[in-house]
RNA sequence: UGCCGGAUGGUGUAAUGGUAGCACAACAGACUCUGGAUCUGUUUGUCUAGGUUCAAGUCCUAGUCCGGCAGCCA
């Protein structure tokens, strides 16, 4: 179980009816959930909320959850969501055991429960064009009509239906409606489609079928066929509750009555079966950033990212790229809460919560992201390497030896001729700390044709020296660094919410998201493996990326910037 | 203006009739061989109007505002 939160564990509402339905006996007490992802494309930030909530919850309970393929769409998913949706899942930490189904597993079951309400008059096949069913089905203020196929006879209904099975028909001829309330004021109780024909290839089931269920009628025979007790979807289902219990009260009416063939359709738990029961909670939505599968792809498609897996991107696969752990995820879901409030995180939080979890657990190094050359004119008595920390924050990391000599770099704004007040680092005649190895004390600068500083000269002292200074820079040995890639990351969007604004979502994108330079590194570096995440001291946390890095030679993603109160307030004196 | 939800600081969330708390953000300070981390403090909130009650964010009534629903998508 994981527990990495020592802080009271919120009794959101979810826990609350889990809790009251143990309490009450319900399914003989057991919790059973499920995540189950469409894969038509690759899970988000969003997503990971659902799976946290539905592996969470199974795991508090002592129950379990399944991840299930809802594939009853052949015409919108791929065999490369299906993969890569398992692995997200378990990186982020949770584990289905035995259970990974796919909705496409109860084709069988679901046909010959369809079959069933047929022969009990609950559903007929319907040859009302897709055109004409708007008029049909009337508008939310105004009740609908009835379809002059809903009372033709259950043996009609069942042969077109065994018909439209064996591919009698093309697509859109006929479909399967239950019958329910023409005049609900509920618009999904107005007779909803149950089968639909689709004439195409299934990434599962392959040609086996061209009768497909749709959502409403699939899912809640889904979670019953696998004894879930608990299905947490998100609000906008909250509507569909009423036809998700409809189908259930049939299904279970019919197992009831002790129609022996009905019980082979349950794989699991038909003994002491209530039933499952929606719930549903507010997704999660982030500032800067777009959820939408859809318009994360139309990212992808126009290349305007460099796939799902860009470090920019919300995917789960964007954020391993960039450096975040699954520590970091879980923590923020569970921060954010679960309710029914449509709300707005602020990215901020996500990133506090990166920022806390490496601080911990990153390995600190040196590298120079804009190098400024300094030389120590004093270089008789230098040491050849000098020792440090791997994390300051866990001594059990212990230490290395950095190389030092008479050539070094430092970062090109750690270093002012004119400083500004209340600047701590390098200037001429001033002196400052450099990072476990003593001090400079600049004595001279060199310029070029321009004026701009080329070298600066400093005499250099030892640790033990009493200096007072205020500040402390990082810096490189020259010729020992290693030029590494570092690819600076930026938001995408240049606005808190791009979704939802009169111009179209791409014209937000923010043109400097990605920068690309070399960096200089002190040589353990260049060592780094792929995926090993380093905070490089006074700079922010990077990870070597998977795709990209060659052994010696790593190519680095900004995770997260590190706090400067610094930056901060000289941008905040310029506003 | 049909139906279903929802409304607590800038953001997210807690308080289940009994002191409106926590986290992020912001601001100020302490400390610091990372202007990081850590620590301390400050600012900012119960949508409105009535009612019930000794006591209301919570219960009741009426409004206001926001979200969702009219795919043979999920």
């Amino acid at each position: 179980m994981i527990t990495e939160n020592s802080a009271p564990v919120n009794k959101h509402f979810v826990r609350q009816i889990i809790e009251a339905d143990i309490a009450a006996g319900r399914n003989g007490g057991r919790v059973v959930t499920r995540f189950p992802p469409e894969p038509n494309g690759y899970l988000h930030i969003g997503h990971a909320k659902a799976i946290c909530i539905d592996f969470g919850m199974a795991q508090e309970y002592g129950g379990r959850c399944h991840l299930r393929m809802d594939d009853t769409n052949p015409a919108k998913e791929e065999m490369e969501y299906i993969n890569a949706i398992q692995e997200d899942v378990r990186w982020l930490g949770f584990d289905w055991g035995a259970h990974f189904y796919h909705a496409s597993d109860y084709f069988e079951g679901m046909y010959a429960f369809a079959e069933k309400l047929i022969e009990r008059g609950k559903a007929y096949v319907c040859a009302v064009p897709q055109d004409d069913w708007k008029d049909y089905r009337g508008v939310p203020t105004r009740p609908g009509k009835e379809s002059p196929w809903r009372n033709r006879p259950v043996t009609e209904s069942r042969d077109l239906f065994r018909r439209m099975k064996a591919g009698e028909f093309k697509e859109g001829e006929l479909c399967l409606r239950a019958k329910i309330d023409m005049a609900s004021p509920n618009i999904h109780l107005r007779d909803p489609v149950i089968y639909r024909i689709l004439h195409a290839e299934h990434p599962h089931t392959g040609n086996k079928w061209c009768v497909y269920p749709m959502y409403d009628f699939a899912h809640p025979l889904e979670d019953a066929f696998e004894g879930v007790t608990h299905s947490l979807c998100s609000i906008e289902f909250e509507v569909h509750r009423p036809l998700y219990d409809w189908v259930i009260e049939n299904l279970m009416s019919i197992v009831k009555s002790g129609d022996a063939a009905a019980v082979k359709w349950f794989v699991h738990d038909h003994e002491k079966y209530d039933g499952p029961q929606q719930n549903e909670f507010a997704r999660l939505d982030l500032t800067f950033t777009v959820m939408s599968k859809r318009k994360l792809l139309e990212l992808v498609e126009n290349k305007l990212v460099s796939g799902w897996d860009d470090p920019r991107m919300p995917t789960l696969c964007g954020l391993r790229r960039r450096g975040y752990t699954p520590v970091a995820i879980r923590n923020f879901v569970e921060t954010v809460g679960v309710t029914k409030f449509n709300s707005l995180t602020e990215v901020a939080l996500l990133e506090h919560c990166i920022r806390e979890d490496l601080n911990k657990t990153a390995l600190r190094r040196m590298a120079v992201l804009k190098p400024l050359k300094v030389t120590i004119e004093n270089a008789e008595n230098l040491p050849a390497t000098v020792a440090a920390q791997n994390n300051p924050e866990d001594p059990v990391a212990g230490t290395r030896q950095i190389p030092f000599s008479h050539e070094l770099l430092i970062e090109a704004e750690d270093f002012m001729e004119v400083p500004p007040p209340k600047y701590f680092r390098l200037t001429p005649g001033g002196s400052v700390r450099i990072r476990n190895a003593g001090f400079l004390t600049c004595t001279r600068v060199e310029k070029d044709a321009v004026g701009a500083v080329t070298n600066v000269v400093c005499r250099w002292s030892p640790p033990t020296a009493e200096l007072k200074v205020k500040g402390t820079i990082h810096w490189v040995s020259a010729p020992h660094a290693k030029p590494v890639t570092v690819r600076l990351y930026d938001r995408l969007f240049t606005v808190p919410e791009p979704d939802g604004q009169e111009l179209d979502f791409k014209t937000f994108l923010n043109p400097h998201s990605l920068e690309q330079v070399t960096a200089f590194a002190e040589p353990a570096v260049a060592e780094a493996k792929r995926g090993e995440k380093f905070q490089f001291e006074r700079v922010a946390y990077f990870v070597a990326d998977v795709h990209d890095s060659q052994p010696g030679a790593p190519v680095f993603n900004h995770t997260v910037t590190l706090k400067d109160t610094w930056a901060k307030a000289e941008k905040a004196k310029k506003h």
